[in-house]
DNA sequence: GCGACAG
DNA sequence: ATCTTGTCGC
């Protein structure tokens, strides 16, 4: 017998445990950053993209202008050397891009036309431990974790969960039960949290996956696990196969199905696929997604006039039950129900709090 | 200048 | 995701 060599989506892995996702090691990325900021000397300046690739990834560069737009800024920062790749000065933390100018001038950079020679000025030289690239290897070790395999039944009860941000540092998750087949929300349930790891494509996972597993507790305290839970995120579809719900899937141990609004990577099959649909709703078209020639989820039109939405299974569902138990629990919107009362219930709560702070008693 | 990268 | 005026449609 020749050894089964371990692929992607493998089921030769030992069982999940949160060994195989080190929560407790999420790098503090606005620390990491910050740091690297302390390294441009006086008089030279670097670029967006350049402290992103020093974190480990370019793809975090639009995160790194949106955090130096609006940071702890204090006299000494020198965030006033950080410009854009074209050489352009930039937006500056105090909204006028004059007094980034005049910083940059003060220390001997020249300013001609709102823009920098970087071919004189610029400092890559960066000393750095490269957070997203460990997290990007990390990812890289979950596929071979995931297990894609068919539910054993139909689903009596489909779970949806959903997170909303009270502010940029507090977040709301929401849980929602939906009773198949009536479709009808039958329990629901949310959380909140800190949340400092930020948005960036590709990585929301290390973002939203705390909170989720604090919530998905919150569900098995309440003894309300569902047979399998919708994710407002993508499962395998995803560059290295390590999306939200795969991650969340494998850390909570329990079946999921991810849903993204936007197709992240991969293209969408020219085909309508046929064969998958035993074709009782009309009007529903379904593509396949492929990504490096493998299939990795679907495109679904819910309507005609809807835009499509992009499901992909998780963990401990495969393209066929994705594809299946979104069927079940496709309502008249245009997204599965669990999502859109899971997006609905926690926006409410979000909303709630918000309030409760503005008018304590 | 345009397109682009889930939430 | 959030912000945020007006606008379109059921």
């Amino acid at each position: 017998m020749t050894a089964t060599p371990p692929g992607p989506c493998d089921s030769s892995a030992a069982g999940a445990s949160l060994t195989t996702l080190p929560l407790h090691s999420i790098p503090d990325l606005p620390h990491a950053l910050q740091r690297l900021l302390k390294q441009i000397p006086r008089g030279r300046v670097t670029t967006y993209g350049e402290l992103a690739r020093a974190l480990g990834d370019i793809g975090a560069a639009r995160w790194v202008g949106e955090y130096l737009a609006a940071h702890p800024h204090d006299d000494g920062c020198p965030c006033h050397r950080v410009v854009r790749s074209t050489g352009d000065v930039g937006l500056y933390v105090t909204r006028h891009s004059a007094d980034k100018t005049e910083k940059l001038r003060q220390e001997g950079v020249n300013v001609a036309d709102g823009r920098v020679d970087l071919s004189r000025f610029s400092f890559n030289a960066f000393r750095s431990s490269a957070p997203l690239a460990a997290l990007c290897e990390l990812q890289q070790r979950i596929p071979g974790q995931l297990r894609m395999v068919p539910l054993q039944r139909t689903p009596q009860h489909v779970g949806g969960v959903d997170v909303s941000y009270v502010s940029r540092t507090e977040a709301v998750a929401a849980f929602v039960l939906v009773d198949v087949p009536s479709c009808q929300l039958v329990w629901s349930a949310s959380v909140r949290a800190d949340v400092t790891f930020p948005y960036i494509s590709g990585y929301l996972s290390f973002r939203e996956l705390p909170i989720l597993l604090k919530l998905f507790e919150a569900v098995r305290s309440a003894d309300r696990v569902p047979d399998v839970t919708f994710v407002d995120g993508n499962g395998i579809l995803h560059p290295r196969r390590a999306g939200s719900a795969s991650c969340f899937g494998l850390a909570a141990g329990t079946p999921t199905i991810g849903v993204g609004k936007k197709l992240l990577c991969g293209r969408v099959d020219a085909n309508e696929c046929t064969e998958e649909l035993a074709d009782e709703c009309a009007g529903l078209h379904v593509q396949r997604i492929v990504h490096n020639d493998e299939p990795v989820g679907f495109a679904v039109q819910a309507g005609p006039k809807n835009r499509p939405f992009f499901v992909s299974p998780g963990h401990l569902t495969d393209l066929s039950t994705a594809l299946s138990a979104t069927r079940l629990v496709l309502g008249n919107r245009r997204l599965p129900l669990p999502i859109a009362f899971a997006d609905r219930e926690s926006r409410k709560e979000a909303q709630r709090i918000k309030a409760q702070k503005q008018q304590p008693r």
